[in-house]
DNA sequence: TTGTTAATGCTATTGAGTTGCAAATATAGA
DNA sequence: TCTATATTTGCAACTCAATAGCATTAACAA
């Protein structure tokens, strides 16, 4: 299966994008993945039923985003209340800097989460015995709107 | 008001931690204070339970953890479902390693939570208008007893 | 066009997190 | 030690995210 390239300099309809994963094209799931190619930001399903109203029911919506995660098409990360949140990669998140840890930054105000540029961590030793797998970087604080 | 020593070279007992936070002591703080204090990784509510059965009720376990949290005896770390589980420093982490990076480790096989040693990290930029007020690092992997 | 498989909608459930209020209790002061 | 008061607790109820089961509908390969 081939893997869809999700950046700007190679465009790719969000169809050849759905079928590249696997998935069926479906109306909801081009309308929640173009919801979530240009909304900037990291978005929960509470956000997408809200921007999308009568899209589809709540459950679906949990499915496609779940499908979503599961496929590559957008990676979740938790809000600062532990709610997840989709976003889709972007220009800024191309090739071998998927091996970084992926920055978000949650504003402690309205709650959004904004995707960050990668960046590099120095080593942290972990107690024996155990596997890292991945890294999170989380960064708190206002975003520009709230501050 | 004093602010409470919590590290192995600095004894004060539980009662006097709590004191000198202006909490009152009681059964069930004192109780779930040396849980957490013994535990070795990060609890969750629903942890205490299971720990601690018949102490008292639940809403009660949630007001007990949630004032640990307003008032410095226990700090809040999500696990990688987004539920809140709590831990107390230890002896690692003192003084000024506070404004270091409290790193985390979250084993993604059974969920548990675990305190790392602070780490400095590098600066990250951030967009235009945002303030960083706090940052999180994140481990995950499998932990000593999942591997 | 059609058969098969995947996706959807609906119903219902779980579990964390939370509030309001009355009863119980820790603590300061008499 | 006793008492007054402010804090803490227990109970009931509620919100919301997450999620499973199942029947129906729709996508798509042949």
């Amino acid at each position: 299966m081939q893997v869809g390239c999700m950046n700007y300099f190679c465009p790719m309809s969000n169809e050849q994008l759905l079928r590249s994963r696997g998935l069926r094209v479906t109306n909801t799931r081009k309308a929640v993945l173009q919801l979530l190619q240009h909304s900037g930001k990291a978005l929960s399903q509470a956000d997408v039923e809200r921007s999308l109203p009568e899209l589809a029911d709540r459950v679906t919506l949990f499915r496609v985003l779940q499908a979503f995660e599961e496929n590559g098409l957008a990676h979740r990360v938790q809000d600062a209340h532990g709610v997840s949140r989709f976003a889709v990669c972007t220009g800024t998140c191309t090739g071998g800097h998927h091996h970084d840890v992926h920055a978000h930054f949650r504003c402690l105000e309205c709650g959004d989460v904004y995707c960050l540029d990668p960046v590099s961590l120095p080593k942290v030793s972990i107690p024996k015995g155990f596997k890292l797998k991945a890294s999170q970087l989380h960064l708190e604080g206002s975003c520009s709107a709230c501050s």
